[in-house]
DNA sequence: ACCCTCTCTCTTACGGTGTAAGACAGCAGT
DNA sequence: ACTGCTGTCTTACACCGTAAGAGAGAGGGT
């Protein structure tokens, strides 16, 4: 026993049973023991929550090198996918800082990197905090609970979103498609005051008026 | 006694005291009444979080008139500004899909407005998802618990880092400057595929290679 | 052999939660 | 006067996080 296989069960069950199903008797039953011995290997619920918070964002991939409007996207979709792994981490993740160690060191590279492509290190901050508040506001859209629909109000109306439900919205490839283009609209806002190494601000959805 | 003043009970104790410290039974001593009087007015007390997000997002302003990106970002402005209003409810707002009438409509409006400006019905659904996605999750960031600095770990070795604590990163005009930063630079990705109504691409920082 | 200390698990208990079930008061209509 | 509706209350249940401390077992020192 210890503070792994505690995180390790709790995310499984909480993966089984939703945010609801998480409480400590729960999660000492799962581990053949009985809640209050858990108080052993951590201090209390909140850090289990915070312990699952930085175990799934600790398998985040990032790897600054080349453009680094690309690495960007790869590093923005990583997230997306471990968030989508645990949909009920969703609302945990949403209200929790993350400042561990780990997870400073990984800003810290991104940061390094997007200055040596020609930003101030406040800039590049910016950048990364845009990115990754971005895709845990969608990822949170995605991964909760769909919306009740009430089929009469819905269409009835409201022409234009008829229109889009038609072509497809709301469907999970529509969620992955707008998912890309909005990190990729979000990027190409971004630009460094002094840009290095090649790779001239990419045309990638049509623009340049 | 009306379902009304029970939300409005409920915001102002979710202001004054916090999530945690919302429970039927405070909401039911704050208006002079038992706990289980309340369940005449309301279902239960999930619905009472629906009808805050309601009530807080009703207060939204939207005016789709003129250059889209103007509008678009006075809205996305509108969004935090209610939600900073509100600080604990942010939690909640984050799980929760509105699929009430009124935000219909409203989306209907905006979504009608990016059609006549030359956006596709799902092409300017994915512009307004974006947009309300990346503020909610901005926001979420920003009305969060400050994340638990540990001083001494903070700026040992991450010199980029350091470098953009000391150019104020982190102050609240900051974290209004990278909102507004942010928000230019996702809606100056999308552009429609047949622009309109003048207003071409306008530059806001600095990008155009 | 003894005892002591440390590690780990347990039991018990407290004050809180959301809410189901139903009793009861007051008032309206017939 | 009786009936039925509206609004409030009481009681109760199952669950929660966790504080406090008891007790089992192992290991080492004397």
């Amino acid at each position: 026993m210890s503070r792994e296989r505690v995180l390790e069960a709790a995310l499984e069950l909480l993966d089984r049973e939703g945010a609801a199903g998480l409480s400590m008797r729960k999660l000492g039953k799962e581990l053949g023991v009985e809640a209050m011995t858990l108080y052993y290997y951590v201090p209390n619920k909140d850090a289990v929550l915070d312990g699952l918070v930085e175990l799934v964002l600790s398998r985040v991939r990032i790897e600054p090198s080349g453009d680094w409007r690309v690495w960007m996207r790869a590093f923005a979709e990583s997230i997306r996918a471990e968030l989508l792994r645990h949909p009920a981490l969703m609302p945990v993740v949403a209200i929790r800082p993350v400042a561990t160690p780990g997870a400073l060191a990984m800003v810290e590279g991104a940061a390094a990197a997007l200055t040596r492509a020609g930003f101030t290190a406040k800039e590049a901050l910016h950048v990364i905090n845009a990115v990754s508040t971005f895709v845990i506001g969608h990822t949170l859209a995605e991964a909760g609970p769909d919306s009740p629909r009430q089929p009469d109000l819905d269409l009835a109306d409201h022409p234009v979103l008829a229109r889009a439900v038609a072509d497809g919205l709301g469907t999970p490839e529509d969620h992955r498609e707008r998912f890309e283009l909005a990190v990729a609209a979000l990027l190409s806002g971004f630009a460094p005051r002094t840009p290095e190494e090649g790779t001239p601000a990419r045309t990638r959805t049509g623009r340049r008026s």
